[in-house]
DNA sequence: ACCTTTACCGACCGATCGGTCTGTATGCGT
DNA sequence: ACGCATACAGACCGATCGGTCGGTAAAGGT
């Protein structure tokens, strides 16, 4: 075989950066063939079809959230770390590391993006889908250190709605106040109750 | 002339509808005229260019959200109401009818989506922020009649992102749960204080 | 040394895209 | 009755789309 032109990486990020963009419908493959340096048939080598190299942006998008972004809700395996290592001071690495992604290009949450697309007739529903339920396992689970598993549930899911709508009029605007502003009432609203939320009655 | 086929309204549902479901991109001239019975070069004559109908579809589409939606926030005009048409069955209101049009085909918010598409490089921008400027608006103003101006703004601000979020979800998912649940949450917040707000401090 | 497999390239395909042009039937003002 | 503007239809255009096919050059196993 000829040497290797791309590593499978440099190919998937090249096309996760032009999907980003532009969007998967208004995304060709000659786009990212140029920009891979390859021809449209490499490309369609690598993936069989436009679907499949959405399929494998999605997953590789999906691994490396949780290897980038997620992983800052971890506890433990963070060098240099102590007592001031809160949970609001993960939470706001987290969002920090999400927002880099979301400002490149101004094009806001790959996942959103592709979920609001709804191309294909929504055949890649279920593969965005696993995206929310990670964000939603991994927020949750770094929430249980302060609430019980259903307040924990609850709040991670309404950051993640309020997470979403900032990003929205980040991208409508440009701004990055919406992100800023948005970082600052999440990390507020830790330490107050949910409103609205009816803690389970004990079992009388 | 000959007898006019189609009005300009229902055209202009035809349009709405469709990339309301399919998005910019992946809606062609022909499929709108086919919606319409018309042919391709029917459509043209009416719109110019694709972007031209784009851009009267989103001005359509900002007016019948302002008469249809947004008109329910209004006090006066409605007939049959007495003290019982408080600010939280207003708003309830409003999103009932907004919800409408979100479960029209799974379809989600028609400006959330052409947003988030940022076709024709975002040349549709600010046509689409006017509707974010729309729906602020009326918001805040109906908050008023509670919070002064400061808070009602930000209140009606963080409503519409959460309502961005939500309808994400639920284009995700195709379950409506996630818009009760934030209807829940919203009306539920009008009556406890705000996370995270510093009213202003009294000048001394 | 040979052969299979891999990783492409370049040419090409039918379909479809947004858009133009020509023709034509009709309603309306005069 | 006539002329013009309107509201289309149908044919057509070059560009681009996703995808196929045949060829080719190099790495790796034997």
């Amino acid at each position: 075989m000829p040497t290797q032109q791309i590593s499978r990486d440099e190919l998937l990020e090249c096309a996760w950066s032009l999907i980003h963009r532009q969007g998967y419908a208004a995304t060709s493959l000659a786009d990212v063939a140029a920009a891979a340096g390859l021809g449209k048939a490499g490309v369609l080598h690598h993936f069989g079809s436009k679907a499949g190299m959405m399929r494998a942006v999605i997953a590789w998008a999906r691994e490396r959230f949780a290897a980038y972004v997620l992983a800052a809700f971890a506890k433990e395996g963070v060098r240099d770390v102590g007592p001031h290592w809160t949970l609001e001071a993960r939470l706001a690495e987290v969002f920090r590391r999400q927002f880099r992604l979301v400002r490149r290009d101004d094009a806001g949450c790959f996942f959103g993006n592709a979920i609001l697309e709804a191309a294909e007739g929504g055949a890649f529903a279920p593969a965005l889908q696993g995206f929310v339920e990670d964000f939603l396992a991994a927020m949750t689970a770094a929430l249980r250190e302060r609430f019980d598993a259903e307040e924990s549930a609850e709040r991670a899911y309404r950051l993640f709605a309020d997470y979403q709508g900032a990003v929205l009029l980040y991208k409508a605007t440009r701004d990055r106040v919406h992100l800023e502003r948005f970082r600052d009432r999440a990390l507020a609203s830790l330490s107050a109750p949910l409103v609205g939320y009816e803690p389970l009655p004990v079992p009388t």
